[in-house]
DNA sequence: AAAATTTGACCCGT
DNA sequence: ACGGGTCAAATTTT
């Protein structure tokens, strides 16, 4: 019997907290996985020419719908609990900012002031708690909707540039739905030469837009332009609070492992989607627009070269 | 010419 | 005050 008393509470919270976190670990890979699935069957189907590619569309539609709600419930519980028991949670994790976001309801703290600026616009910020959805994927443009792009900022202590989009459609159908993509570090030092280049993307807000305006020939490789080079690089989706990290893996055991053997099923499945689509350009050259089902673009190291 | 991106300034939450 | 999200003029692409 030592020192394990004061601490129980706290503990248990942990306890709970990491149980949660490694549930919302899951959910964001999940989505992450069917994200890429869906990169890899909906060029599929669309060339073999078929009205089930919609439905199918659909599918993956709401299933991403799905855990993305999961997630964001998951989250107002994590939320609620960390409010509970904001004592014990501050004083315990001082350290760990990110992990930890205290909603502090007053906070009048700098009101008055109206000094007389320019006053250029009245700017909508979006805020860290908005109800987003974060993930991480070697595809980050393929994802159904189409995007502009408005800006691209250097963030701090990362090595590549956070880009931000908003949905094509915000202006005609007033659309509300933006995302952030960055690309990610490369873990090094394992022995993985070919890992693949993956992006962080973070999708805020839901698409209002309709689909109907926007078919397959139309949809544009939103993202074929001029990335890559001075740091245009981009992200691909999610949704959430917190920027949840996630790995394509599949279940498992072993971490290490996992994670290499989960890699390589990636890289072997993104393959497989590139070889795909270029059998397919060649063969009936026209396309079809598979590039904008396959976002296989700069930096990562798909075979096929749209232009 | 129109549409999309780039880029630096502007602004706001922390 | 700082960091990062957004605006909008300039520039580039289509």
């Amino acid at each position: 019997m030592k020192h394990i008393k004061k601490s129980s509470s706290s503990s248990r919270l942990f306890c709970d907290d990491d149980r949660s976190a490694a549930a919302l670990r899951e959910m964001a890979r999940e989505q992450s996985l069917v994200t890429q699935l869906r990169a890899v069957v909906l060029p599929a189907i669309q060339l073999a020419g078929g009205e089930r590619a919609e439905v199918v569309a659909q599918m993956f539609e709401s299933i991403l719908d799905c855990s993305a709600k999961a997630i964001a419930a998951l989250k107002l519980l994590r939320l609620d609990h960390s409010q509970v028991d904001d004592e014990v949670l501050l004083t315990a994790m001082v350290d760990d900012k990110t992990r930890v976001r205290k909603i502090v309801p007053g906070d009048g703290g700098k009101d008055g002031d109206d000094n007389a600026k320019p006053l250029r616009r009245q700017r909508k910020r979006r805020r860290l708690g908005d109800d987003s959805v974060a993930l991480e994927t070697p595809v980050p443009h393929y994802d159904g909707h189409q995007w502009r792009k408005y800006g691209q900022k250097i963030i701090n202590h990362t090595k590549h540039p956070r880009s931000y989009y908003k949905c094509t459609y915000k202006q005609e159908q007033d659309c509300k739905a933006t995302k952030t993509v960055q690309q990610q570090q490369q873990q090094q030092d394992g022995g993985i030469e070919d890992e693949p280049v993956m992006y962080a993307v973070v999708y805020y807000g839901q698409h209002t837009c309709k689909p109907g305006q926007t078919d397959a020939a139309v949809v544009q490789t939103a993202s074929s332009g001029r990335f890559g080079e001075g740091g245009g690089e981009e992200l691909a989706r999610s949704n959430s609070c917190s920027n949840i990290s996630v790995t394509c893996s599949s279940v498992v055991v072993d971490n290490h492992q996992l994670m290499t053997a989960s890699l390589e099923s990636c890289c072997n499945l993104l393959d497989m989607a590139g070889d795909m689509a270029t059998a397919e350009v060649n063969q009936y050259d026209q396309l079809f627009d598979v590039a904008s089902f396959s976002p296989f673009d700069s930096g990562t190291a798909w075979a096929m070269d749209v232009n």
